[in-house]
DNA sequence: AATCCGGGGCC
DNA sequence: GGCCCAGGATT
C-alpha cells in the first residue's frame, strides 16, 4: 500500500485494511504502520495544522499560554461545551486572577462561580491544586507531564492537553473528540466507551502528534472533532485531512467510532419545601457531607421511597422541619407545583409545597450558622450557590405569586 | 472495570 | 427520551 488516498483503488485496499487492522498494545502502534509510515505522518501533520492556522477557532483562552489560563480552561471543558463554558472563563479569571488568589479563595466565593456549571467537584479540586502548586511546587505551575497529573482533578486527557498547549510537551490529549477523531483516521473499532480502550488511542496519538507543534496539534484534533468529523452531523467530504481519513476513503464513515450505550438515569422522588417566615422570607440549607450537589443550597428537600400523596408527603415534610430544622410549619395541603431534573445517572420527580410558620421562630444565629442553614428573600441576587435544581424551584415559586398576584386584581 | 458526578443542546 | 460534550475520582 502507498501513501496515497485519494483514488479510488486505494479505497478498495484501505477498506481491506480496515478489515483485518488490529492494534498493537506497545507499538509500532498500528499493525498497518506503512499506510501511516513517518512520511504519510508528516504529511498529516501539515495539512491538519495548516488548516488550524487558518480557521482556528477564536476562544479566550487561546489568547495568551498562561498555564493558570490553560488550565481553568480545561478542566471547565471537561464534559462541557465551549459555549457554555466562554462566560464562566472570563468571570472566574476576574474573582481569581491568579494560583494564589484560587489558593487562599473562600469555599462559597468559589462554588457562587461555578454555581450551574455542574460536576462541581471540579472546582473543588482545582482549589487543592491550586494548593499543592504553592506548597509542593514554589507557587509556579508544574512544567513535566508527570507533575501536571499530580495535581488534584488533571487526569491524562488534561496533563496532556496543558502539557502540550502551555509547555510543548509532546503528549496527546485523548478526550472522546479525539478518540472519535482517530478512530476514522485509522478506522480503529475499538469500544471507546470501554477505559481500557484509551490507551490504544494513547498510542496513536503520541506516535502522529506533531514533536515541533504538539499544543497547535491536539487543539487541531479538537477543532476537527467539533466541526468536520462532529458526532452528531459530521462533512467528513470536506474535512481539510480527508485524504488521511480512512473510515471516509472506505466509505465506511458511519461506522466509526464504535461505542457502547450507557445505563440509563434511576428515578428519585422528592418534596422539595418553600418555608416563608412573618417578614416573607425563606429557608434554605447547604448540602453537606453529600455526594450529589455538595456544598450547594437548596430548600429543604424530602426524599420519599416511591411516589406518595400530597397527604402522605405532608405528614412526612412536618416531621422533617421538626427534626433537622427545629420549627413547626404550616404545609399547605396541595403542591404548588412540579419540578422534573435529569441528571447523568438519576431522575427527580419533586413536588413543591408552600409552608408558613405560625408566628416568629426563626433559629438563634448560632443553630442557623452550625447547621448550615439560612433564610434568605426569595427571588432577589444573594451569595448563596444553588444548583440548577433549585433554580427550577425557585421558578415554580415566583409562577404561584405572578398567579397570586394576577388573582388578587 | 464499572459507577458516580451536572447541565445544556440537539434531534 | 437518548445521545453528546476539551473526564476524573472512587470503589
Amino acid at each position: 500500500m502507498t501513501n496515497q488516498h485519494s483514488t479510488e483503488n486505494q479505497s478498495i485496499e484501505i477498506s481491506e485494511w480496515l478489515n483485518h487492522s488490529e492494534i498493537s498494545d506497545l507499538g509500532p502502534i498500528i499493525y498497518g504502520v506503512q499506510v501511516w509510515g513517518t512520511q504519510t505522518n508528516e504529511a498529516f501533520q501539515k495539512q491538519l495544522l495548516t488548516w488550524y492556522h487558518k480557521e482556528k477557532r477564536d476562544l479566550p483562552w487561546r489568547q495568551d499560554k498562561t498555564p493558570y489560563h490553560i488550565w481553568i480552561s480545561e478542566i471547565m471543558l471537561q464534559q462541557t461545551q465551549v459555549d457554555t463554558v466562554i462566560p464562566y472563563y472570563n468571570r472566574f479569571l476576574n474573582l481569581f486572577p491568579t494560583i494564589a488568589d484560587l489558593a487562599d479563595a473562600n469555599e462559597g466565593k468559589l462554588m457562587k462561580a461555578w454555581e450551574g456549571l455542574g460536576y462541581y467537584s471540579r472546582v473543588r479540586n482545582m482549589q487543592v491544586a491550586a494548593n499543592q502548586i504553592q506548597t509542593d511546587f514554589g507557587g509556579v505551575f508544574p512544567n513535566t507531564y508527570e507533575d501536571i497529573l499530580s495535581l488534584k482533578g488533571i487526569g491524562p486527557y488534561t496533563a496532556g492537553a496543558i502539557g502540550s498547549i502551555a509547555f510543548d510537551l509532546p503528549k496527546p490529549a485523548i478526550d472522546g473528540n479525539a478518540m472519535r477523531v482517530f478512530s476514522r483516521l485509522f478506522g480503529i473499532s475499538a469500544d471507546i466507551a470501554k477505559a481500557k480502550n484509551r490507551k490504544i488511542f494513547e498510542k496513536i496519538g503520541e506516535y502522529v502528534i506533531s514533536k515541533d507543534y504538539p499544543g497547535d496539534f491536539n487543539q487541531a484534533i479538537m477543532d476537527l472533532g467539533s466541526s468536520y468529523e462532529s458526532a452528531k452531523r459530521p462533512n467528513p467530504e470536506g474535512s481539510p485531512v480527508k485524504g488521511f481519513t480512512l473510515a471516509t476513503l472506505a466509505g465506511r464513515t458511519d461506522e466509526f467510532p464504535v461505542k457502547s450505550q450507557k445505563k440509563k438515569a434511576k428515578p428519585h422522588y422528592y418534596d422539595a419545601l418553600i418555608i416563608q417566615n412573618t417578614d416573607g422570607k425563606v429557608l434554605i440549607k447547604k448540602r453537606t457531607d453529600e455526594k450529589l450537589l455538595n456544598q450547594l443550597w437548596t430548600v429543604p428537600l424530602i426524599e420519599e421511597p416511591k411516589e406518595v400523596n400530597a397527604s402522605e408527603a405532608v405528614k412526612h415534610m412536618v416531621a422533617e422541619t421538626k427534626e433537622n430544622y427545629a420549627i413547626d410549619p404550616i404545609v399547605m395541603k396541595q403542591p404548588i407545583g412540579q419540578v422534573k431534573h435529569v441528571f447523568s445517572h438519576q431522575i427527580w420527580h419533586i413536588n413543591v409545597y408552600l409552608a408558613y410558620l405560625k408566628s416568629t421562630q426563626n433559629q438563634p444565629e448560632e443553630y442557623l450558622k452550625n447547621n448550615n442553614q439560612a433564610w434568605i428573600i426569595p427571588n432577589r441576587p444573594n451569595d448563596y450557590a444553588y444548583p440548577t435544581v433549585q433554580m427550577k424551584i425557585w421558578q415554580v415559586f415566583q409562577a404561584y405569586l405572578n398567579n397570586q398576584f394576577d388573582k388578587d386584581k
